[in-house]
DNA sequence: GACTGATATTATCATAAGATAATTACTCTT
DNA sequence: AAGAGTAATTATCTTATGATAATATCAGTC
């Protein structure tokens, strides 16, 4: 088990290069106009967080949203017994964020963590919620990436409720195939809901056939 | 199992007196203006449909949004060996849909049937995506739905990754009291992702405690 | 190249849930 | 009230996964 703890990200000054990807990033979900655009280098901030540490942890009431530039990251949450629940894989060009300010007065109660050293750009939420204020078209984006997120959870839980143990893992490496040789065995059973042990003997059996 | 097929809801012209109800119903989402309201009269339309009777099928294209004004629904989708697994339940003062607009030229893979004879009113999604060409108060919506949803699936995700079948079953008790006396212990266990004779044997050794 | 710590595998046993079938309890209709 | 059909329970057996521990593999470091 991880026992990296929260480390403040490095602050550096390359936005500039980064924001080409920014924009194609967000140009899948919506057309941002070239106005709106140009407001965001007073906004977005370039950071790097280094492999094993946390964008946000489990409890936090920080609520920012960032865009992987480089690097892969985790989605997971713990139960009492210190058990790690797997909910997502994030690479880059997907965001990463804690989306508490939808729900009011509620922690979060996911983490985030770097599998890799990554490059982030990301922005507070608040600022977010102003750029939504000032153009719809900031509306259209939350509300098409919105929906994305909600069909891939909606695939997952059909997932979770209708496939075998072995049938979730062969799709995982179809469905990632570049992931298998980046995320441990760990990581990959807490994803599938199953412990590494299981994983392991399930492999094995796979291999027979 | 149902063996009910899909059956045409029942046109009838009482939307009138539905119109406060969907009125308050969207406005849990966003703000309406009344100049949007207006409009609805005319693209909104009201149906019945009895127990045991379909919303929509698995395999379906049809793209409808529909309020539940009274009634309960099941969503489910049902495998190759046609066990049902059910996603989730609706009742008044919901939104059922097929969201396959999202998903360009791919199917529904789920079926929304009456548990009880219920009122509907709905619109085609398509007059419905020209509401939010013509304001952005539509988008807000979405986005706010799709964001209830969204946190519903994620909270849905963690349970079946986290809980036990017997925690799953107290928490869905818990979450939903009223609906324990409406819906057959086969549609539960199918909620809960286990048999009914799993439920069962459950329920008789939380009795024995 | 040997040591160390982290990962992955294998083995053993315990437990939860599936499959099937038989039984019991309900509900509805006549 | 009897019978039919549906729903829920109980019993038996099988299988998949969990828990734990021992071993094996691999990567990095000195």
């Amino acid at each position: 088990m991880w026992l990296y703890h929260y480390k403040m990200p490095q602050l550096n000054d390359s936005f500039i290069e980064k924001k080409d990807f920014l924009v194609k990033s967000l140009g899948q979900y919506a057309d941002i106009p070239a106005d709106e655009i140009n407001l965001l280098a007073d906004i977005f901030k370039s950071r790097n967080i280094d492999k094993g540490f946390f964008f946000l942890q489990q409890g936090d009431h920080l609520s920012t949203v960032a865009l992987i530039c480089s690097g892969l990251f985790r989605v997971f949450c713990t139960d009492l017994l210190g058990n790690e629940r797997t909910l997502a894989f994030r690479r880059a060009g997907q965001f990463i964020a804690g989306y508490s300010p939808y729900i009011e007065n509620r922690e979060i109660w996911y983490s985030i963590q770097a599998l890799e050293d990554a490059e982030l750009i990301f922005i507070n939420f608040s600022d977010y919620l102003a750029l939504e204020k000032r153009h719809p078209c900031w509306t259209e984006l939350t509300k098409n990436y919105m929906t994305e997120l909600y069909i891939e959870k909606e695939d997952r839980e059909r997932s979770l409720l209708q496939e075998d143990a072995s049938t979730r893992y062969l799709n995982f490496k179809k469905k990632y195939p570049c992931y298998e040789k980046n995320i441990s065995q760990y990581h990959i059973a807490s994803y599938l809901g199953i412990t590494p042990v299981s994983l392991s003997r399930l492999r094995a059996s796979l291999k027979k056939d």
